[in-house]
DNA sequence: CTCGACAAAATTGTCAACAAACGGAGCCGG
DNA sequence: CCGGCTCCGTTTGTTGACAATTTTGTCGAG
């Protein structure tokens, strides 16, 4: 019934970015039913379009299929996302580990700058250019360890649990606990130090695992 | 022109199966073009199902895609193997962790029978039969980690690295070397001892990577 | 003989329509 | 009044055909 939809051009991998974003921007809510006709009046494309669409994205985690019953929008659960840190945890420690042995002197440069930037993000703040200085750090990462494989990976679980990313940026307090992880990664890669900078990736994802659990157990206090 | 398939019912599902039965198998080669039409006729479906069973197989990593070009058989590289193997060393290490701890006594027996039928069939020779016994090793560990994440994301690398896996198993002397270190990861898991399986999982896969390089040196002896 | 452009074939992307399956509303019988 | 059954509406699964794009083969000019 909510046709706040704003239709590009109804190509076809467009279809597939115009329901991601429409996912990880809350438009879809979780559980939400995606009825093919109806996103082929949204989109204004094809059914047939609109069904390779929902095929990719089942693949990558963010809707859910079921035989002859359709597709709706995952939910993620507090468990799955804690499972999705964990595997975040180890792919971000490889990642940074590599990062820190192939790093060249202008991405330390850049790095150092985005530091920087984040620092000055939290000092005025600004959460939510913080939360967005902090995906393109991670990405960044990602792109200097030159591990094309962990990064798709990483990529894919990014877009699962963006919901409760936000969430978690959104809590007080929580900046002024991420910084300093962050900085300790960035230290760690522009000093060639691989072994430090995975443990510094394997301590902020671990903060980030205790910060969804906390955030967790203040939303629901009791569970009897 | 190769028509050896066997098509059973051509129901939706079988096709992405019979479609990754063939690439695994070996009966599709790396880079050989899947022509939609050709498939379609092959496994007695229409355009439509094959064409949603290759998208389906792109996401997995088995086929690549191009706009307007045409889907092939993806070829995963020497360089590849070892990154996906680098990205299981911190998974199965993560499922080998939770596994110890959350093993029960049912499971230790099973596993340990495991490691026994596994002895056997490197004493035996019997290079083949070892080599699903491992796949059951690792698939049973990760089923009890209870890490559905992580698991997910093996199986998907599995798919990728069997040709790889396969040509490795195949090396005279390969099962000697892991064997004991198979054996370890049981120990460590039957024990409840978290970290030592950890290590012990990552030793296994260092060692696979090791082994990877290896016989890649072996079939390329030059690299001027 | 080689290079460039044009045309034809092949292949993919897209669309609209048909058939099958699931869910619920209403009806009938106990 | 309640339980089970049937019928109907809705949604998905599938099919076939059409349009757009790329690739290949051929012809002519330099």
């Amino acid at each position: 019934m909510t046709e706040s939809a704003a239709d590009g051009q109804p190509g076809e991998r467009s279809v597939v970015a115009a329901i991601r974003d429409a996912i990880v921007r809350g438009e879809f809510v979780p559980n939400q039913r995606l009825v093919e006709a109806d996103l082929s009046a949204q989109f204004a494309a094809s059914r047939a379009t609109v069904r390779a669409a929902l095929i990719e994205l089942t693949n990558e985690g963010l809707v859910e299929r079921v035989q002859n019953r359709g597709a709706r929008v995952r939910a993620v659960s507090l468990e799955e996302a804690v499972e999705i840190s964990e595997v975040r945890m180890m792919l971000e420690s490889l990642c940074a580990a590599k990062a820190a042995e192939r790093v060249s002197d202008a991405e330390v440069g850049e790095l150092k700058e985005l530091g920087e930037l984040m620092h000055q993000a939290v000092a005025g703040g600004d959460v939510v250019g913080y939360s967005g200085l902090n995906q393109r750090l991670h990405r960044r990462v990602r792109e200097i360890s030159g591990q094309r494989t962990a990064a798709q990976v990483l990529e894919r679980l990014r877009g699962q649990s963006v919901r409760h990313q936000f969430r978690l940026a959104m809590r007080p307090g929580r900046p002024q606990v991420s910084l300093p992880e962050h900085l300790a990664i960035i230290d760690a890669i522009c000093a060639h130090h691989p072994e430090r900078a995975a443990e510094a990736a394997r301590a902020h994802l671990g903060s980030v695992i205790e910060a969804l659990k906390a955030a967790d157990a203040e939303v629901s206090p009791l569970h009897p």
